[in-house]
DNA sequence: TATCAATAGTTGAGATGTTAAGCAAAAGCC
DNA sequence: GGCTTTTGCTTAACATCTCAACTATTGATA
């Protein structure tokens, strides 16, 4: 029997799970399209990112796509490998590796730019152009109250087992 | 340089890169919150689902707390293991695998309930009453109009009446 | 009864998410 | 210059995501 102490928030109106099964639903059509590339989701928001752009440093790549530089790292690694971008260390700053698109990359984005076009649009109109917007400013919005809004950072020197 | 042809949305306004942007900000204190616990975001939604609605079979609690069945298998593996939650085979359906809270579960609950009210009002306070609402609203209309575009799926009646 | 299809759950492999630790280059300071 | 701190990126370890293949049970069928 469920607990009645507090009355936690329903997972129902759970905004964690809600994003999660948004992005499931917004994802499945980006995926179906990708089935015939060999590309990963991530790997097609690199390009995409790359794209609009131009070439840039790691750091900024994350950020753009939403990705963790560690994470980032190693989905450059096989984007190299395969030939859909190029890496290279900023003369400027040795700390630096510049992305950009390879040969190859340029061609899987010119191959699926109308059908991604398309998905977009139809997504589009399914909510309507007002919600659509609305949507995206309160992503935003949220994003925005999130870990930037002060400095706050709760240092916790704890480190309790569970290794 | 940036290829002209066709023009692609830009991903500063990318559905799939804000709803991560999104989650982030969301699961940002929720995590703090459990790093003292040892507990990962997703066992914590499982603990979530199975407080507010009771033992339930691996398919519905995956769906309700937005995880594949797939990961939900090794997620309750380890939980069973730290005896977090219960398992057993249900007796009319021997496929079946019913899922339960244990007691260090409970106790992981009780511990974090005021915590995790806490995190959810102030977020619901960062974004305003009508904002959250309307945001949840949104983010429900879109993972309904994705895999199935069915559509009618909804069960409350409280979909969008107001403005 | 034997068989086939559908369902529920599990497992495997490869890629990503998350955290912490590590290294090299750059920036700041004496 | 020599020293310390910060920054940019990488690596490691573990958990999860995603897709595909698999087992076991159930239900339908002849």
């Amino acid at each position: 029997m469920p607990n009645e102490r507090v009355a936690l928030p329903s997972t129902r109106r759970s905004l964690p799970i809600a994003l999660i099964r948004a992005r499931e639903a917004v994802m499945a059509p980006i995926r179906e399209m990708l089935a015939g590339t060999g590309l990963t989701e991530q790997q097609w928001r690199v390009l995409r990112v790359l794209d609009e752009f131009g070439p840039m440093d790691v750091s900024r790549l994350a950020r753009e796509a939403g990705l963790m530089a560690s994470s980032l790292t190693r989905i450059v690694q096989t984007m190299v490998t395969d030939g859909l971008v190029t890496r290279e260390t900023s003369a400027s700053d040795r700390r630096r590796q510049v992305i950009g698109i390879a040969s190859k990359g340029q061609e899987v984005l010119s191959e699926n730019r109308d059908a991604a076009l398309a998905i977009a649009e139809d997504l589009r109109g399914r909510l309507g152009e007002r919600d659509f917007e609305r949507l995206l400013d309160l992503l935003e919005a949220l994003a925005e109250c999130g870990p930037r809004s002060n400095g706050s950072r709760n240092v916790e020197p704890n480190s309790s087992g569970r290794g």
